[in-house]
RNA sequence: GGUAUCUACUUUGU
């Protein structure tokens, strides 16, 4: 365990040379690594994108008779959507599913957030929807980045759609969703759909905070309507909130 | 009972 936290700091640090150097004492000291120093050390080579390095890892992973567990996969393949290559990651999803590991709430996480960067919103709505059917609950903040992906491609009347529905199975939105569908029609310039987000957050319990503040009196400031921005600024003094 | 390894959301600016 010693050599698993000095290891993964090691990697933290972004320097896998100096950690590979003491996964090798390691070894000569006839310490058995476990899974958690090969995650360790995965997390690193991907890190600095040396896919190569990492493939032999999971080989030697092997020789020691440990298998790659969820952690494994979320860590190669969350490092694969970042590089924008979903193609791949989905193939990682498909190889995981062969050996029975199970995507877990981050799996799905790390690909829908990819899968937005990637402007590949249907799938990424899919694999959401796939999610709820398998009781597998996406986090609210898995449920804000395709609110705000839908929200950056002035697709409100999805976003909205979708908002209602989480509402309506009772599951969990904050202020940050609502901000998210304020910003949305702020940019489209509905200003009177983006109040009414904003009226309905605090009878449903979410409360404007200075984001939401913001966002709606630029919104109006944008469609020349400074007057109700100014009354927004002196509103929000009245709530305790610090106009930044 | 506690301790090590994985992802992630909104305003303005950089």
């Amino acid at each position: 365990c010693t050599y698993n936290v000095l290891i993964d700091s090691l990697c933290k640090k972004e320097e896998p040379k100096v950690a590979l150097s003491q996964f090798g004492s390691m070894i000569r000291k006839g310490i058995e690594p476990t899974i958690v120093t090969f995650n360790a050390l995965i997390f690193a080579l991907c890190n600095s994108r040396r896919w190569e390095e990492a493939t032999q890892i999971i080989e030697n992973m092997a020789l020691y008779g440990i298998s790659p567990n969820l952690v494994t996969f979320n860590t190669l393949l969350d490092a694969r959507c970042k590089e924008g290559c979903t193609t791949e990651a989905i193939f990682l999803v498909e190889a995981m599913l062969d050996k029975g590991v199970f995507p877990d709430p981050v799996t799905y996480d790390s690909l829908i957030c990819g899968l937005c960067h990637s402007r590949k919103l249907d799938e990424a709505k899919r694999l959401f929807d796939g999610m709820v059917s398998q009781n597998i609950f996406p986090h609210v903040r898995t449920l804000n980045i395709i609110l705000n992906a839908l929200s950056n491609e002035g697709m409100m009347k999805k976003a909205q759609v979708l908002f209602e529905a989480m509402l309506d199975h009772g599951r969990e939105v904050n202020t940050i969703t609502y901000n998210t569908l304020i910003k949305g029609y702020c940019r489209q310039g509905e200003m009177d759909k983006a109040k009414d987000v904003f009226d309905r957050m605090t009878m449903e319990g979410a409360l404007p905070d200075t984001i939401s503040f913001n966002t709606l009196v630029s919104g109006y400031i944008n469609i020349y309507r400074i007057d109700v921005a100014l009354k927004l600024l002196k509103d929000m003094i009245r709530k305790g909130l610090v106009p930044d």
